[in-house]
DNA sequence: TTAAATTCCTGTAAGC
DNA sequence: TGCTTACAGGAATTTA
């Protein structure tokens, strides 16, 4: 599932074919998938702009288009984007498909239909709490030990219910929040406020080392994640304890336990994270 | 304000 | 083999 490292891939795959193009336009296959505003709305807007930009913030994407305005996209569970030519056979689960003036076609495809598209202008996404709001982006260098501490100090829940909260850590899942615990040497189900200055410093290097190792390798592909070319990530052959519960760990070669935290499956090592 | 539970969604895999 | 059921989870929403 897409988290900060493959929302990033895609974005840097996507980025040299969507800069500079005009997407004259939208089809709307399931306009559910829409969020904000009205389906016709979204519609009008992103049709016959120009996307001057392509950033990611958080999990988002986050397409800069003439005149201000933003095409926000999540991609949820199962989200995809690609680039197809435009007269190629539809995959089943395309909601949403963009003609750029260059002839390509970017196409949506949500199985899960977790995702969700947006259009306005940031401040109109931010009031209407299209948009929530989020922390920090932890691969930043402005993103701090002291700020991180500050987040988690004040906090009773487990950390990694905290690390799934994107107003306290933009981008960070289940994968990378577990993948992050235990190279940090902490258990997940320990309260925020009861992390020491060390360990949050620890915490603080194990995301960024989980994250730009991912991006370095593309992503994880541990459930249908594909690139902006359909390519899978190879991160997934390296996680340390996500989806490898019951198998060694890999510093202590103790089985790595699996609990349920915050609804989600939890990996860890009893002996090497305290 | 915080935290936990619930909901949305469907392909996959396990179990009978 | 074929059916049923549980499971995967990001984040909005609901409840306490």
């Amino acid at each position: 599932m897409p988290e900060l490292p493959e929302v990033e891939t895609v974005a840097a795959g996507l980025r040299p074919h969507l800069v500079g193009r005009r997407i004259v336009r939208v089809d709307l296959r399931f306009p559910t998938i829409v969020r904000h505003p009205e389906p016709e709305q979204f519609v009008d807007g992103v049709t016959g702009r120009v996307v001057e930009a392509l950033t990611r913030r958080g999990k988002y994407l986050l397409f800069h288009l003439t005149d201000g305005y933003l095409m926000v996209i999540h991609l949820g569970m199962t989200g995809h984007l690609q680039l197809f030519e435009p007269d190629s056979d539809f995959a089943p689960h395309v909601h949403a498909a963009f003609l750029l003036d260059d002839g390509k076609q970017l196409r949506y495809r949500d199985v899960r239909r977790f995702g969700r598209l947006l259009f306005g202008t940031e401040d109109e996404l931010l009031a209407h709490r299209a948009i929530p709001r989020l922390g920090p982006e932890p691969i930043d260098d402005a993103f701090t030990a002291t700020d991180l501490y500050r987040r988690l100090h004040a906090r009773r829940a487990p950390l990694k219910a905290l690390l799934l909260d994107q107003a306290v850590v933009a981008g960070v899942g289940n994968i990378y929040a577990d993948e992050s615990c235990f190279r940090a040497r902490v258990r997940p189900d320990r309260p925020g406020s009861s992390l020491s200055r060390p360990a949050v410093r620890r915490l603080r290097e194990a995301l960024q080392e989980s994250l730009t190792t991912a991006i370095a390798n593309r992503g994880s592909s541990v459930d249908s994640y594909r690139d902006a070319f359909g390519e899978r990530g190879s991160q997934q052959e390296r996680l340390l304890v996500y989806g490898r519960g019951g198998q060694p760990c890999a510093t202590c070669g103790r089985p790595l336990s699996t609990i349920r935290l915050a609804g989600r499956t939890t990996v860890f090592c009893r002996r090497c994270q305290r």
